[in-house]
DNA sequence: CTCTCTGCAAATGCTTTGCAAACTC
DNA sequence: GAGTTTGCAAAGCATTTGCAGAGAG
């Protein structure tokens, strides 16, 4: 189920961080964002009181503890976001920017016949697949 | 049949630019560095009387005729290439950086039972899919 | 009271841009 | 010549780092 602010404030302190007022806001930030994917600006955005540096800070501890995910969807900043119940991948357009979410068993099923001979296991979560949606497409036929 | 500086640079002419010594010199590193991948700086390297900034424009310039590939292998800077003869994918391994070249066509049609449905078209080519390549996986449990 | 965390400011790495001079056609 | 391209220097993002002081435990 979906994390609460306190919850991740748990795991941190129980991860022997201390907890600040930087960091309750910002986690704070980050279960009310539960579903959209943040930018380390956009996550700053939403706590002014905090410096982006210790947003960074910050959101890199979560991120060792697996309360947050760091992901790419294309081209400019990374993003952030709090682990959602049932994990999935994103396809991203391209064009438009509009993500599309797809089961991560799913794709990984799918990817797995290509990279399985290689024995490489891919991690398919953490850069999204680009492309173009359904409406790029049709609109610009090249 | 890989391309050769000479006909980088007719297509260059053809396409109504001019041709520089820079731009010479520019596609002739690139032709020499068929099969890998060479960031902006790698190639800035190659070309060592060529202003960077100029670097980036005509790599930009010979992209936008199809003449060369950027695309990311990950973290860090983009990466740029002559088209191979046969398009590929890259699987690049999060650990050791080594990649693995996987023919676009089986991948996409793998990845495409999942994508169809959304009508979403892939570019498997612009990103890689990173994850573990086997030794590295056999090297680290976790 | 100790050691972590923060804010600030500056530095970094990659890439882009403005502009006058150089060069191609 | 007209117009593109270059080099240089500076700016632009996203992100990281050093450091002294503030705050947590």
């Amino acid at each position: 189920m979906r994390p609460t602010a306190a919850d991740l404030i748990a795991e941190l302190r129980a991860h022997g961080h201390r907890i600040t007022r930087a960091r309750r806001e910002i986690c704070e930030a980050l279960v009310e964002a539960v579903g959209e994917h943040l930018t380390a600006a956009e996550v700053a955005e939403r706590v002014p009181a905090v410096d982006p540096s210790t947003v960074y800070r910050t959101l890199d501890a979560l991120q060792e503890l697996g309360l947050v995910e760091h992901l790419h969807l294309g081209h400019g900043a990374g993003a952030y976001h709090v682990e959602p119940e049932r994990p999935h991948h994103h396809l991203v357009c391209d064009v438009c920017g509009r993500t599309v979410d797809v089961p991560v068993a799913e794709l990984q099923r799918a990817v797995e016949g290509v990279t399985g001979p290689h024995g490489f296991v891919p991690d398919l979560t953490h850069f999204a697949i680009v492309g173009r949606c359904a409406g790029c497409v049709d609109r610009s036929g090249d």
